[in-house]
DNA sequence: TTGAAAGCGCTAACAC
DNA sequence: GTGTTAGCGCTTTCAA
């Protein structure tokens, strides 16, 4: 184990406090002390031990970002601005990945990481307002991408119903009149899916367009693959849409690539939408047509609010008054819809 | 702050030591004391303070997974992984990332993060040899996807050089004798692309073409904008190349979309090949012929050599004889090449 | 301006 | 089997 104050402060000729002093920054601590310290500290190449100054401060300077997998570009590029964010307040960030699964979810809430964070910052995918409820860590928490409506929690998100019905409408705005949707879940705590859904059906209802339900098949995953293996049963219907809406931008990735490949023209033969706006898809031919939320302000929106809930920043600063902090604060964040060539036309590359 | 383990105690009527024999699981509990004490632990919904846990046991159960940047797929993909296997072994991973920026990477060796972790997994991009013998920093150290030979630490990679000179074979066998290279760099520190940059003229020589600069455009970067900017600047020249080899598969999809663009069929008219095997290409149009590197191997081996050195896992095992561990250890990790659309013809899609 | 010392919550050596 | 207690390294109150 390396050197301790105690180590340096013997070697420096004072006392611990002085040595503390010093590495935190104090003032009135003489310049002639001052250097004999730092020659020490030097010299021994001094490295506080955190857990201790964590167990001391009774914080650690730690938040967790949990999410359902990193490796779904939505999540990596949002994980990025998190992290720069918070390294920005001096908040180190640990990744939990939850895939998803209900149980793995519901341990992230009752704080697997128990006194190892000081904050969450939580992407669910089942968890629903009574889990949430029924939370008793009592570490800060801030929701990500879902807008449990009333729910217990801060939460920043877009208004995920209203985009799915806006990008509806370009698609029906089109002409469209048999527009399929890639990405209704089974699972009735699967939010975000049934916020897409019903944002669809709005646009359809408000069109006049029929519900088909055979146009709204389920998928399991919002992976390449799913969304592959989803259009390839639209396509192989009697009647194959017009036009594909996917929850999100993976699987009209998946869909584009099965469209094509059965020698169809995008968006010519058929339109197909993303949500999201993962690079991916401002790079592929055609380029896609999506809902691009504001993720660095998304992240960077979630990062603060935790930072208020915990007070201060991570590196040791004081708690702030609790009572400064409002009790559930919801942030709608901004998106806009970004039209491409997957559903305008082979013209140019607009948006990217 | 929670309720503590001398809380707990007295609640239950006994001493911390009994509680603590509990909390971690030790034998010789009576059923009924062990029942007492689980009973208090409920009540006051006990989590134990990992700060002071961690102060005793020196040992903090976090490792760090320093790399570049979280939203390059490659990196994701293998985050991923890394976050999988740490969190079999009981270690929960934390993030930093460096931007490929020298001083940050300089830092992480250093030891930024003090002793918030028992273990460092770093993924360098201009860290040279020098600067890892000049680390002070004694926390376990596994180097990620770099291959500096002789290098004073663990280290997992694959053969950069003899997989971008198989590569290249690949384009000359399909009879490309004008083949670019999309991914040299200036810095004389960016160890991966001068290895693969060595590959791709290994081949050259081999195959006795000659070695044409003006096919190498140096890149600042790995993204798609930097491979599809480059690949533009390729096509506009007097002879454009008839096959391009990409450092990495973002380089690769940014030039691809720039062929594409400009009317040209991939790979008929130009072939395109990448290198990671992320799975973009997997799904792009044409698919991306690549180097696969076995990423989920990569980072299982780095898990468990960083495991081998700190010895025991993460929830407080106990270190191992430090001797029993090599001083040294190089794994050299599989990869294959995946020949798809962008290079083979357009018939299948092989590979994926 | 600096020092002495208490104590954060936990583990483990040692006693009983 | 269970209890007592020292001490991990740090911050911080109180004194000097």
């Amino acid at each position: 184990m390396g050197a301790s104050l105690k180590d340096v402060a013997a070697r420096a000729g004072v006392s611990v406090k002085t040595v503390s002093n010093v590495v935190n920054g104090y003032t009135y601590v003489t310049p002639h002390t001052r250097e004999k310290v730092e020659k020490a500290l030097a010299e021994l190449d001094y490295r506080p031990n955190l857990s201790a100054r964590n167990l001391r401060r009774g914080r650690t300077g730690v938040i967790a970002l949990a999410l359902p997998e990193l490796d779904a570009p939505y999540f990596a590029e949002l994980s990025r601005f998190v992290i720069e964010a918070a390294a920005e307040r001096g908040w180190t960030v640990l990744i939990d990945q939850t895939d998803g699964l209900a149980d793995r979810e519901r341990q992230v809430l009752q704080g697997i990481r128990e006194q190892l964070i000081d904050g969450l910052i939580f992407s669910p995918v089942t968890v629903g307002r009574e889990e949430l409820s029924a939370r008793t860590d009592s570490t800060p928490l801030v929701l990500l991408g879902e807008r449990i409506l009333d729910g217990p929690t801060h939460h920043v998100a877009i208004d995920n119903q209203r985009a799915a019905r806006e990008m509806t409408e370009h698609l029906i705005s089109l002409g469209h009149t048999r527009i399929g949707a890639i990405g209704a879940q089974d699972n009735p705590s699967a939010n975000t899916a049934h916020l897409r859904l019903a944002g669809y059906r709005q646009a359809l209802a408000a069109a006049g367009l029929p519900y088909d339900e055979r146009l709204v098949p389920v998928t399991p995953a919002y992976h390449r693959a799913d969304g592959a293996a989803l259009m390839r049963r639209l396509l192989a219907s009697d009647e194959p849409p017009q036009a594909v809406f996917c929850f999100n931008d993976l699987l009209a990735l998946g869909a584009l690539r099965t469209a094509l490949s059965a020698g169809l023209r995008v968006p010519r033969d058929v339109a197909v939408a993303g949500f999201d706006d993962i690079e991916d898809g401002r790079y592929s031919t055609p380029t896609l047509t999506t809902v691009s939320p504001d993720k660095e302000r998304i992240a960077r929106t979630a990062v603060e609010l935790l930072d208020a809930r915990i007070g201060g920043n991570g590196r040791g600063g004081r708690r702030a008054a609790e009572a400064a902090v409002p009790e559930v604060t919801e942030v709608e964040a901004e998106y806009r819809l970004v039209v491409r060539e997957s559903t305008a036309g082979t013209a140019g590359t607009s948006g990217a």
